[in-house]
DNA sequence: CAATTCACATACGAAGCGTATGTCAGTGAG
DNA sequence: CTCACTGACATACGCTTCGTATGTGAATTG
């Protein structure tokens, strides 16, 4: 409380009303949260949000960055541990499906988001995961992995599957079981857009 | 004005009420719709929404369902001038696309009905469109023509596939050629899942 | 024809948001 | 050292909007 120079409790106050928002946002939604509620939360009042982040449209937006953000770097830790590009792209999309029931990212970037700040894919932080799609097939038919293709509607359309698969897990009665199958089908999808080799598995 | 029954009246209320909701809804989203406003441009006053609707979020139900019937007799009627099962399937999925466009089914239905109604699938009107997909998927399951497959979660993937879709042409610099590629793409996606056969298409 | 029901309007209270204003601790110039 | 200033945050106010509680007049029923 003491030794602190004077930006760094600024940054933490900003720290503070990022995470007191966050929580509300993912555990009653954007529409039910009460700004004087949770900023009182975090020891703070509306003053300090309109300060800091303008109104509560901008607090959501600083939110769904820092949240994009660390899903971005998730996607590309997993990916990095495939064995090769095509099991990297798979391993995208799956992790994609896996985060996305997780309740912050589910409420907050897929449910509310679309809804609050429009097409993910022109947000200001420009939703790294359908880039992170977009890349990956872009190396695959780079290397003549995967039938030719209009990369950026294909990304489109599998970040849209994964979103849905998500929500539907989300509310299904048995959600590990709803992950398996959802996963074997995601797998099953992104096959049909392999190209033909050779080999098979 | 005159030669009607009490209940057509009624029926008729009902009526301008759902269409001044559903007007004001697409026009500028569910949140910035005021009641006072739009059903004073009805002619009525809250206090006839609350009678038939309960409140708000009623409303928004009610136009919801009432949207989403008309989707699935549209898909339904185009489907069936398909030459073929297969085809049938690609244009229900075109369809639903190509319709995903109509601000109204885009704003309520796509954009602001997950945010409010939670999960698509388990909306009081069983989404009637996600159901068209799989129903689709299972012809074609049991005639051979695609790969065995979970039809379930498929169709959960690719209603969120178009649905994707539909936002980002929505907000193309170009709609029409990103209707183009967004077919094209879903063709490609969906040809994926064809079983091998002898023949070709 | 009287009583009741029902469709809708009006009136009222409670939040919640955004803005305008106040306050007090840091900071830099002389 | 101190005095003016900036900037971080709190407080106060008004406006909008929602939901409910109550009122009213027309249609229906016995």
């Amino acid at each position: 409380m003491a030794g602190k120079t004077r930006s760094e409790m600024i940054a933490e106050t900003r720290a503070k009303l990022l995470a007191a928002g966050r929580k509300a946002f993912a555990e009653i939604g954007y529409a039910q949260a009460s700004m004087d509620d949770f900023t009182a939360k975090a020891g703070l009042t509306r003053g300090a949000l309109y300060h800091h982040f303008g109104d509560k449209k901008g607090l959501f937006e600083a939110v769904v960055s820092q949240i994009d953000a660390e899903m971005t770097v998730r996607l590309k830790e997993r990916a990095a541990k495939a064995p090769d590009a095509w099991e990297a792209f798979i391993q995208d999309g799956i992790g994609y499906i896996e985060m996305a029931l997780e309740p912050e990212i589910s409420r907050i970037v897929l449910r509310d988001g679309p809804a609050i700040l429009g097409d993910p894919a022109s947000w200001p932080t420009t939703n790294g995961c359908i880039t992170a799609i977009r890349e990956g097939l872009d190396r695959l038919l780079a290397q003549g992995l995967v039938v030719d293709m209009d990369t950026e509607a294909t990304a489109r359309m599998l970040a849209g599957a994964s979103s849905y698969c998500a929500t539907w897990i989300a509310n299904s009665e048995d959600p590990p079981q709803a992950v398996e199958r959802a996963c074997a089908g995601y797998r099953r999808l992104v096959e049909g857009l392999r190209r033909a080799q050779s080999g098979r598995d």
